[in-house]
DNA sequence: GAGTTTGAAACT
DNA sequence: CAGTTTCAAACTC
C-alpha cells in the first residue's frame, strides 16, 4: 500500500513537475523526482547548456539497445541521448531513457558508491543489470555508510570506479560500431540494432544510419522488423509470467532472464562474449542449440553455474576489497552492463508498449540507466522456472546477497539508512518492479526466512525485491 | 594494430 | 527450414 502511495505521490509530483515546468519537487521526492524531472524534461528537444544539462551524467551512456518499437512510435520523438549525442529514433517513452542527472558531484559519488559496491557484491558478475542509478546510488549511499566498511579502502575504490566512468563517458558511453558493408542499416550494427543513430565516434563507413538519412533508417528498421517482429526487442529478456505484472506486481513470480533466442555457439562453449547469451549475462536455456555449453551464468543442461552463487559468497564476504579491482582488471565481465545493454540496461518495453499498456510514468523512470526490463508477454519465449535452470541475474545477487548477509536483526539499521522514497531510491519505483525477485537460485529457497521477506516487504523502495 | 575466430544476421 | 554467405564484434597475437 504505502508503496502504491508513494508511486502515486511521485506520479503526482512528476505531473506537477511537467504541468508548471518547475523543477523543484516535492520535499517528499529528492533525488529520484529530480531524475524524473530530468526525465521529462528530455521529452522536449535537448537545448546543451539548458537546465537541462543537469540530467547529463557524463560516463553512464545509456544505451537504447534492445529498445523496440513498432513503426508506428518511430516518428513519435526524435531524441537525442544526452549521454552520448546520439539521436534515437526510438519511441519518446524508450528515448527519454537517460542518464540521471549530471555532473552534480554528490550524485556521481554516490552512484560511484553504488555501483562499487554493486561491483564489489557481485564480483565476478559485475554486469549486473543496475537498478535506477538513483535508486541504487540513494541505497546504495544508505547501506554504505551503514555499515562498518572501512571507507577509505571503499574511497580508493570509488576513486577508480569513478575513473573508469569518466573514462566510460568517453568511449563505451558511445558505443561505436565499426561496420564496413552493411551501412549500419542491418542489425550487424549495433548503433541499428540499439535504435539509434551513428554518431561521429563510430567507424562506419558508407553510414546510413544518420538523421538525414532517417527515410532510409525507419524503412530498413521496419523492413527488418516485418520479418522479424522481435528484432529489436531486447535479447535477452526477463521472463514473468504476463503482462499483468505490469499492474500487478503481485501477481508476478520469480523470474529469470533467458536470452530471447537462444544462442547457437559451437566453439565458444558459451564462455565467451560471442554467445549472446553469456554476453548478456544470462544461462542458456533449452532454447539454446548450443555445443557444450559452459555457460557460467546456467548451462543449458540446467547445471549449477559455474563459478557463481558460491564464488559471489566467497568474493563478497572475502574479498571485498579486491572485488572492484577484480572487476577492473576482468573488462570481459565487467563491461557487461556498458557493453550489452540489452542486458543490463533498460529496455523499451517493446510488448508492452505493443500491447498498449500504457507506461506513463514507468517508461520514464525504468530507462534510466539499467533496470532490467521484464517484457511482458516474454513468457511464453522462456520459462525458465520449468527449466530448473539457475538464474544469474547480476542485479540479484547484490540486493539478495545483502538481505541474506546481513543479519536480520540489523535489518532496522539499514531501513533506518535513508532508505525512504526520498532518498532517490523511489525514483525506479514501477520500473524496478520489473527487477524481479531473484530466484531462489540465491540460497533463497523455496521456504524464504520470513524475517527477509518481511523486511524486503517493508522497504517501499524495493518493489522489486519483493518476493511472493 | 593486424589478423583470426566466432556466431548472429542475412541470404539462397 | 536448412545450408551458405556475409558481417562485425570478440578475441588473439
Amino acid at each position: 500500500m504505502r508503496r502504491r502511495c508513494l508511486d502515486f505521490e511521485m506520479v503526482g509530483a512528476r505531473r506537477k513537475n511537467l504541468g508548471d515546468g518547475s523543477n523543484s519537487s516535492s520535499s517528499m521526492l529528492s533525488q529520484s523526482d529530480e531524475n524524473i524531472a530530468c526525465h521529462d524534461k528530455q521529452l522536449v528537444p535537448f537545448k546543451p547548456g539548458g537546465d537541462s544539462s543537469r540530467c547529463i551524467l557524463p560516463g553512464i551512456g545509456l544505451h537504447l539497445n534492445a529498445l523496440a518499437t513498432t513503426s508506428k512510435d518511430y516518428k513519435n520523438v526524435k531524441h537525442e541521448d544526452l549521454s552520448s549525442g546520439r539521436q534515437s529514433y526510438l519511441p519518446s517513452s524508450t528515448a527519454s531513457l537517460h542518464s540521471p542527472s549530471n555532473s552534480q558531484e554528490p550524485f556521481l559519488q554516490s552512484l560511484a558508491t553504488a555501483s562499487s559496491e554493486r561491483e564489489t557484491d557481485h564480483g565476478e558478475n559485475g554486469a549486473a543489470p543496475v537498478e535506477d542509478a538513483s535508486q541504487a546510488s540513494a541505497y546504495q549511499v544508505s547501506d554504505d555508510f551503514n555499515q562498518n566498511s572501512p571507507k577509505k579502502k571503499r574511497h580508493v575504490h570509488l576513486i577508480r570506479y569513478m575513473r573508469r566512468l569518466e573514462h566510460a563517458g568517453e568511449s563505451d558511453a558511445c558505443k561505436r560500431c565499426n561496420c564496413k558493408k552493411s551501412k549500419c542499416l542491418k542489425l550487424y550494427c549495433e548503433c541499428f540494432a540499439a535504435g539509434v543513430y551513428c554518431i561521429e565516434p563510430c567507424s562506419c563507413q558508407d553510414c546510413f544510419n544518420k538523421p538525414i538519412h532517417e527515410d532510409t533508417v525507419l524503412a530498413t528498421r521496419k523492413q527488418i522488423e516485418s520479418r522479424n517482429p522481435l528484432a529489436f526487442a531486447p535479447k535477452v529478456i526477463r521472463n514473468s509470467d504476463s503482462v499483468t505484472e505490469i499492474g500487478d506486481e503481485s501477481s508476478k513470480t520469480p523470474a529469470s532472464a533467458r536470452h530471447k533466442r537462444g544462442c547457437n555457439c559451437k566453439k565458444s562453449n558459451c564462455l565467451k562474449k560471442y554467445c549472446e547469451c553469456y554476453q548478456g549475462g544470462v544461462g542458456c536455456s533449452i532454447g539454446c542449440r548450443c555445443e557444450g555449453c559452459k555457460n557460467a551464468f546456467g548451462r543449458k543442461d540446467g547445471s549449477a553455474p559455474i563459478g557463481t552463487e558460491a564464488e559471489l559468497e566467497e568474493e563478497t564476504e572475502a574479498c571485498e576489497n579486491s572485488a572492484v579491482d577484480k572487476v577492473l582488471q576482468k573488462p570481459e565481465i565487467q563491461n557487461n552492463e556498458e557493453q550489452n545493454p540489452a542486458c543490463s540496461l533498460p529496455m523499451t518495453p517493446l510488448r508492452i508498449s505493443r500491447s498498449m499498456v500504457p507506461l506513463p510514468f514507468s517508461s520514464n523512470v525504468k530507462l534510466s540507466r539499467a533496470s532490467f526490463i521484464t517484457v511482458g508477454s516474454s513468457s511464453g519465449l522462456y520459462t525458465s522456472q520449468k527449466l530448473g535452470k539457475p538464474s544469474i541475474l547480476r542485479s540479484v545477487p547484490k540486493f539478495e546477497k545483502h538481505f541474506q548477509t546481513v543479519p536480520e536483526d540489523e535489518m532496522p539499521e539499514i531501513l533506518r539508512g535513508n532508505c525512504t522514497p526520498s532518498t532517490g531510491v523511489k525514483s525506479s519505483s514501477p520500473n524496478s518492479k520489473r527487477v524481479s525477485p531473484p530466484q531462489s537460485d540465491f540460497g533463497a529457497s523455496p521456504s524464504r526466512r520470513s524475517g527477509r521477506k518481511l523486511i524486503l516487504q517493508s522497504i517501499p523502495s524495493f518493489p522489486s525485491l519483493t518476493q511472493h
